[in-house]
DNA sequence: TTGACATATTCCCATATGGGAATGTAGTAT
DNA sequence: ATACTACATTCCCATATGGGAATATGTCAA
């Protein structure tokens, strides 16, 4: 088996920069496709892509608007990637607390360290 | 081009499904390449090849202990990924509301709804 | 209809997979 | 040295890219 598609889940649809670019671009209000090409400075072609594998894992939502078609981000879908990172906060705080001991630790061996 | 490697980033190393497995799996407590392919139920080969990525960019550690070797999630990594998604949480937030609100709107005129 | 505009799709290609199988390497024990 | 254990690497291959170029589709205007 090769690589997962990007359109497998929305974990593989983010593995891409661009991608996580045109999510930020369009969380802030929905835009055309044009806005995208112009503001990303990326093809058309390689922005209507991207914005299918998007779609396709429901990272974006579209609307017709005359001849345009504007996207906005789905924050929800952003959602489930936010708590799967979150399991591991309680980690990241131990090992800071971890340095923060050791570095309270070498303060109190070397007081007249300079602050 | 094609796709990013996936050594490229943490983000591109967590779109492997069993990448993610294998970090919970560490998070708890370091554990020997051995353990991993028993409790997964994955190649050891494959297994190695997964831990390498992860440790390319940072996600596990290792320490050797005699023949066996110990890793362990460095979830300081994952926090990155929990802050990018979570520049959306206000957004998603926003939704829920606009949900809420419709869903109280809708209370409004039928007041006479089972509860 | 014809034409212009906005977006999507298709084709081609270099590249990077992940799995399976086989092999390599390092550490331990005898 | 030999044998065994624990991991890592290599080779092969089917598959899925992402970019560029070209083309197709859809919408509005005259």
């Amino acid at each position: 088996m090769a690589r997962a598609a990007t359109t497998s889940d929305a974990f593989n649809a983010i593995a891409e920069p661009r991608r996580r670019d045109i999510l930020s671009y369009l969380a802030l209000r929905e835009r055309p496709v044009g806005d995208i090409v112009a503001s990303l400075g990326l093809e058309q072609p390689s922005v209507s892509k991207h914005l299918r594998v998007l779609r396709e894992v429901g990272l974006v939502e579209m609307r017709r608007d005359g001849r345009q078609k504007l996207y906005r981000t789905n924050a929800e879908a952003i959602r489930p990637l936010h708590e799967w990172t979150g399991t591991f906060e309680r980690f990241w705080r131990h090992q800071l607390n971890r340095v923060k001991e050791r570095a309270e630790e070498k303060t109190q061996v070397k007081p007249k360290e300079k602050v």
